[in-house]
RNA sequence: GGGGGUGUGGCGGAACUGGCAGACGCGCUAGAUUUAGGAUCUAGUGUCCUUUGGACGUGCAGGUUCAAUUCCUGUCACCCCCA
């Protein structure tokens, strides 16, 4: 395309955006056109993209979706004159440049630093607005810096569940029993109640990649980096942990201060698992003590901590304590031995050492069926004295809860499938309302199935009769006497395993002391403030040696083991998960070059909370979870002014690749109809009667056709034999099926204004829609006609189209422009940017047609054009006169009375059916409007012969008679 | 299995608060222009019926209403996330 043109002027009168664009990019670049104030007077804006994982791919057709949806809404605030601050930076740590380094032995910096130059350079190439000045990478030594500082910050506060809210440690009231025990029982008192902590619980420990994984890094008992599965085994290891749960609360409540999609909110509330229930004690000593014990809890109460005779669990539902026939402990559960009789000690050792190597999720997994073993022993139901065995089993979590259950078969899915299995008594205690669906009344009474509803308590003593939630307060109000139970509140939430034994990431900023013999004392050195960062060591090579030690284990004497006042450390090898650094990232843009604080308290105030945030919903759960706990930490603790740092967050839909018709051929190579096809395990598609395997053949569009068979079981069927139904659907874009669409292409072939409007012009922004090429050439033309309505593309040179000049505007043009502004201005207010982009082509299809184009209606135009086509607009807006960058002009403003017409069409319906239009002026009364709908030739003549029954008119809008 | 989302022409999608279904774009058809066209312009383009005209039509089946893509009940299909 660039080659069309043999002019020796470098002005050329077609529109090629090859030239315009990279022009104005270096325009924008030299004169610092969006270098945002420093700090914003009068209002602001924050427009956050949440920033990339710089790969070494590049950038994806899916980035710029975003990015290009905050640019509209950043490019039309300046224009409304806000203060925006619109900046973008990398989050450069992570797995994929680990991996690379280890496979080439070379430096993970030096091939990230490449990647995020490839990044940039694209970026700028899409003629975003970001001030560069502000670009940060989580990889910088001063970002790393205060990502460490913040990690101190962590390790310096404690929750005070009194006031939820963390206070710096200094501030941990100290027991008197603590302290009379000495300066080491204090410390250890305050490190186990810090938000950061060492902690020794089991871990996902993977040793194909070296490395322990977060929970939700591992699926099925794997870890999936790219297409290779890793193993993973649970073990237990020294790690660092953020207790998150101490804000469970918090992240839950504070959802509501914010304006995210409901969907978003219920995934987090739904993460954090908050439930309440109660905890309730079972007696498990002597049987003729039971008495007793219950006779000194009525004196003592409910304990705090559980007591030696009692095994505690917790249950949101208490009203089901009738029916719980036995009860469950976890395989790790600290009661495990001390329950276990002589007799089955065998099997319950077998049982534990076969649970250890099983993941939390296999283990929950209800296909897998429950599996488990008798201890041996009894416990005692405390509101009927009964005998219940006690049972290890492996669905049951150490982490969840107490480690414990009471088990009612006849209300519990899990329990009920365990109950079947193991032949143990099943007592039904609820009956299930009348006319619930699918439930059999007589067989829940039965114990056949299991009901896990709400309904009226039944076999409950004195409680029959009660609904479910009546029963629940009333027990608990009767725990308050007994001392046998409390009501509880639980989390799903866990705590975040917070490091990682690899290379690529931020050291930790921690020393551990060690003694003459070069062991640990236990005591913790946190790194001096004005000693950050923590730098990387130089390593040799960056290979993992399999042990299950982190990789900077291999670093030098110098780097592993500072001596401080005399005192000799060794430094915490571990390193923190990628999630660190994108926790505050948005911080760090509003003051990305302070060396005395990670953020100045002033700009802080002057910029957040961040307005508009959008990204892919993949970061829906974790990302923002943890961004939110860091930011309400730094709250807590002063840093912050607001209690949520993201207060308009949007999900932008992905972009699956084109549309593909897919046909299937048996081993004979004759077709097969699409819907006997089946997949198999491994993906394949296979005959679903028989299994034969089958091959997917990749049509040619022209070989599909819509089924017009009425009994078609496909929507397409092959041309050629409409009896053959096809597959047709929209694919995730992926390297291996090939559909990958490059953004460079696209700039080269079309132009980034085509680009980045054909991403807005396809559909709803948080929708998902399928790329298609021609539907970018499709507003490639619109670029092209929108440049010859005001350009004389014939001429020599590039000179206005003779029909551009300073003319009077006729009604009509001053109705377009006005309806064209008001559309468009309030599209982009609620991110329609389809619609706003189909406003503009009805204008150029309007303005091509008139012979006399006002100067100024053409200027407003590029003006409304150029927050989408950034590039264009401003070329426009030059060759129409204009010295300036149109980046600060105001935004053209709609006068209301100038978009509305004189006189309206008013359908005229009959029976709700269309059967004539009438015009009228706007505003016409509805008796009026009646009047003048049945004098219309058309609808007389219907109505004749017929009554009118009921007549409806709306002004402006309609009218429908109903007549018999 | 649980949660979320989406179903409208050949395709992507529009439609205010229940008020003319199909804006805008692609594709397709015809014509004009051109040495040429993957260029440009003009007209047409939901389906069906024999037309002027009419009937049907927003996944499917019902319901509410003068009026339903929009509200309600049920149901099916697909996509995403979680287990």
């Amino acid at each position: 395309m660039a080659t069309r043109f043999t002019h020796k002027d470098t002005a050329v009168p077609k529109y090629n955006p090859a030239e315009i664009e990279p022009r104005w990019q270096r325009y924008w670049d030299e004169n610092k056109t969006f270098a945002t104030d420093v700090k914003a007077t009068g209002p602001k804006l924050y427009a956050l993209d949440m920033f990339p994982y710089p790969s070494g791919e590049g950038l994806h057709v899916g980035h710029p979706e975003g990015y290009t949806a905050t640019d509209i809404v950043s490019r039309h605030a300046r224009m409304n004159g806000k203060t925006v601050l619109h900046p973008m930076g990398f989050d450069a740590f992570g797995l994929p440049a680990e991996e690379h380094a280890i496979k080439h032995n070379a430096s993970p910096r030096e091939f990230t630093e490449k990647n995020i130059k490839t990044f940039v350079r694209q970026l700028k190439d899409l003629g975003f607005s970001y001030d560069w000045d502000r670009q940060v990478s989580t990889t910088d030594l001063d970002y790393v810096k205060w990502t460490q500082w913040i990690f101190l910050v962590l390790f310096d506060t404690w929750f005070d569940v009194e006031q939820q809210k963390g206070r710096p440690i200094s501030e941990l009231p100290i027991p008197a029993e603590v302290t009379a025990e000495g300066e080491d029982a204090v410390r250890e008192y305050k490190d186990e109640h810090r938000l950061a902590y060492e902690s020794h619980a089991p871990v996902n420990w993977c040793p194909g990649l070296g490395t322990v994984m977060a929970n939700e890094e591992v699926t099925d008992g794997f870890a999936e980096v790219g297409s290779i599965r890793h193993p993973v085994q649970r073990v237990p290891m020294r790690q660092w942990m953020l207790r998150i749960t101490a804000y469970g609360d918090r992240l839950e409540n504070e959802l509501s201060e914010v304006n995210w999609p409901e969907g978003i909110k219920k995934l987090q509330r739904d993460w954090i698992g908050r439930s309440v229930g109660a905890e309730v004690d079972f007696f498990i000593g002597e049987a003729d003590a039971v008495d007793a014990w219950k006779a000194g809890r009525v004196k003592t109460g409910f304990p705090k901590s559980q007591a030696e005779d009692t095994l505690r669990v917790y249950t949101t539902r208490p009203d089901t304590l009738y029916g719980a026939t036995y009860m469950v402990i976890a395989p790790e559960h600290a009661a495990v031995e001390a329950l276990t009789t002589a007799d089955q000690a065998a099997l319950v050792k077998k049982y534990r050492d076969d649970a250890a190597i099983k993941s939390d999720r296999d283990r929950q997994d209800d296909r897998t069926k429950k599996t488990g073993v008798f201890t041996g022993s009894y416990a005692i139901n405390p509101v009927n004295g009964k005998p219940v065995p006690i049972w290890i089993a492996d669905y049951v979590l150490a982490t969840y809860g107490t480690g414990a259950i009471m088990a009612v078969p006849a209300h519990d899915k899990r329990d009920f499938e365990f109950a079947k299995t193991y032949d143990l008594e099943i007592t039904p205690v609820v009956q299930p309302p009348e006319g619930v669906r699918d439930v059999d009344l007589a067989k829940v009474a039965a114990g056949d199935v299991c009901f896990a509803g709400v309904g009226t308590a039944i076999n409950s003593g004195d409680f029959n009769g009660l609904t479910t939630d009546e029963f629940k307060q009333q027990i608990i109000a009767k725990f308050a006497e007994s001392g046998c139970g409390s009501a509880a509140v639980n989390y799903k939430l866990r705590d975040w395993l917070f490091s990682r034994q690899r290379f690529w990431g931020e050291p930790f900023p921690i020393l551990h002391e060690l003694d003459e013999a070069g062991n640990r004392t236990g005591r913790l050195r946190p790194v001096a403030a004005e000693d950050l960062p923590v730098k990387l060591p130089e390593l040799e090579d960056f290979k993992p040696h399999g042990r299950m030690e982190p990789p900077l284990e291999k670093a030098d004497d110098d780097w592993l083991y500072p001596v401080i006042d005399g005192v000799k450390y060794k430094r915490e090898t571990n390193t923190m998960p990628q999630w660190a650094g994108s926790c505050w990232y948005y911080l760090r843009f509003i003051d990305p070059n302070n060396d005395q604080a990670f953020i100045d308290p002033e700009l802080e105030k002057a910029w957040m909370p961040v307005d508009l945030y959008i990204g892919g919903a993949e970061h829906a759960v974790l990302h923002l979870l943890y961004a939110r706990f860091w930011h309400k930490v730094l709250f807590d603790r002063g840093y912050l002014s607001t209690v949520e740092p993201f207060n308009r967050l949007v999900n932008q839909g992905m972009i699956l690749g084109d549309v593909e018709f897919t046909g299937y051929r048996g081993p004979d190579e004759q077709w097969v109809s699409s819907d006997l096809v089946a997949e198999n395990d491994e993906k394949k598609p296979i005959l679903e009667s028989d299994g034969t395997l089958l091959h997917a053949v990749k049509l040619d569009p022209e070989q599909a056709e819509k089924a017009t068979a009425k009994n078609s079981k496909t929507e397409f069927v092959l041309k050629s034999d409409p009896s053959i139904g096809v597959a047709s659907r929209a694919y995730k874009m992926s390297k291996s099926r090939g559909n990958v669409v490059n953004p460079d292409v696209i700039v080269a072939e079309y132009g980034a204004d085509a680009l980045r409007l054909y991403e807005m012009f396809m559909g709803p922004l948080e929708q998902s829609k399928p790329w298609s090429m021609s539907g970018v050439n499709g507003v490639r033309g619109f670029l092209d006609r929108a440049w010859r309505m005001i350009v004389d593309q014939d001429a020599d040179e590039t000179v206005l189209n003779s029909a551009v000049g300073d003319h009077e505007a006729t009604d009509k043009q001053t109705q377009t422009l006005h309806r064209t502004i008001k559309a468009v201005s309030s599209d982009i207010e609620n991110l329609q940017f389809n619609t706003a982009i189909s406003r503009l082509m009805e204008f150029v299809n309007f303005f091509t047609k008139e012979d006399k184009r006002p100067t100024s209606i053409m200027s407003q135009f590029a003006l409304l054009l150029s927050p989408l086509a950034p590039h264009l607009g401003e070329e426009l807006w030059k060759l129409l006169g204009n010295e300036n960058t149109l980046a600060y002009e105001a935004w053209p403003e709609y006068d209301e009375s100038l978009t509305v017409d004189a006189s309206v069409e008013i359908p005229v319906q009959i029976m709700g059916k269309l059967r004539s239009k009438i015009v009228v002026p706007r505003g016409t009364g509805k008796d009026d409007l009646l009047a003048l709908a049945k004098a219309d030739p058309k609808i007389a003549e219907l109505l004749e012969g017929k009554t009118i029954m009921k007549e409806i008119a709306v002004p402006d809008r309609m009218v429908n008679l109903v007549a018999k």
